[in-house]
DNA sequence: GATTTTATGTCAGTCTTGTTGACTTTCCAA
DNA sequence: TTGGAAAGTCAACAAGACTGACATAAAATC
């Protein structure tokens, strides 16, 4: 990590070639592989997918969540998301309870199984993070989350701090 | 970015608390939706989906590359790319010259169109990646760079640096 | 009270992109 | 020269995204 940067801060606008540019790019997208193969590998033995990760994932982070707010979060459409929560209710790792105050609403849970198997998913995920994290350093990692909020989309950067700031 | 940090080098175990791991790992998730959106967002328009923008890129990347070399790039079978191939040398985007040593090898090179085509999605995640890395700064990139490194797989993590480098 | 809007669920059908299996052509080495 | 390995192609299937249409129930509004 030697070419084309400056040591300290500052405006550098060799950083913003486009070779410099590409190697992100690619950094980005082979590290992605990386980031969703070991939970991949495990959902591949259970006949899930990454979806029913990703739900599970939401559905841990935000307890009693509604339907439609996961919906946000995920950014697929209500009949995608349906099929996914459909099964993992079937299965006993969800729970929908109806919205007391809005009985429209539906509140989803994880049973203990629900919980256990996001443990699994999530250990296995945070063990890749964690590792990456250590080989690179907290400065390295301060940066990179700058770099990643900065990448996301306006609304969607709004979800991520709510969640960050563990703000419901 | 204050919570948990140390603003100076070495180890900090601060930092790899669940809590801060989970942070990384959902700042992943949403930033790939970024990363990939202006690029999805072009593709739709034209009937290509996100198979062609990575076979263009990395066609573009490693002219007269083998179909064989590209399919460890992309980590996917070699049917999966064939039928993406097959519609990018149909639609005169992708050209395919048989080998000239090993005539059983296929050698891809893009066409003017398809060296169009790729330019103006390159140029859509380009300016997305600029912008990132301008609002974070240099340090913050390389940090960045440091953590996708350290999270690829490890024989991805050479295809990666080989490409980084330059190296044919 | 009647009407509209909202939240959710479901059915049907399509598309992209992944998979496995079977096959051809070509090369190389025993 | 023959048999296996490697490179690539074709066919069929599956997961998971999508759209569109529609149903139900409850809340909100007029």
């Amino acid at each position: 990590m030697t070419e084309g940067g400056a040591t300290s801060g500052g405006e550098n606008l060799l950083f913003l070639t486009d070779e410099q540019l590409r190697k992100g790019i690619e950094a980005m997208f082979f590290a992605y592989r990386g980031f969703t193969a070991d939970p991949d590998r495990i959902l591949a033995g259970k006949d899930y997918g990454r979806a029913h990760h990703r739900a599970l994932h939401f559905i841990n982070r935000m307890p009693g969540t509604t339907v439609s707010r996961l919906l946000e979060i995920l950014g697929v459409t209500k009949q995608s998301l349906n099929r996914v929560l459909r099964r993992l209710i079937a299965d006993g790792l969800v729970e929908s309870r109806v919205g007391n105050s809005d009985r429209r609403e539906r509140h989803l849970y994880l049973t203990e199984a629900g919980a256990a198997l996001e443990a699994e998913l999530s250990e296995a995920q945070r063990a890749r993070m964690r590792k990456a994290y250590r080989a690179a350093g907290p400065e390295a990692v301060a940066g990179f989350r700058q770099v990643l909020e900065a990448m996301m989309e306006e609304e969607i950067r709004h979800q991520y701090q709510t969640l960050r700031d563990g703000r419901p």
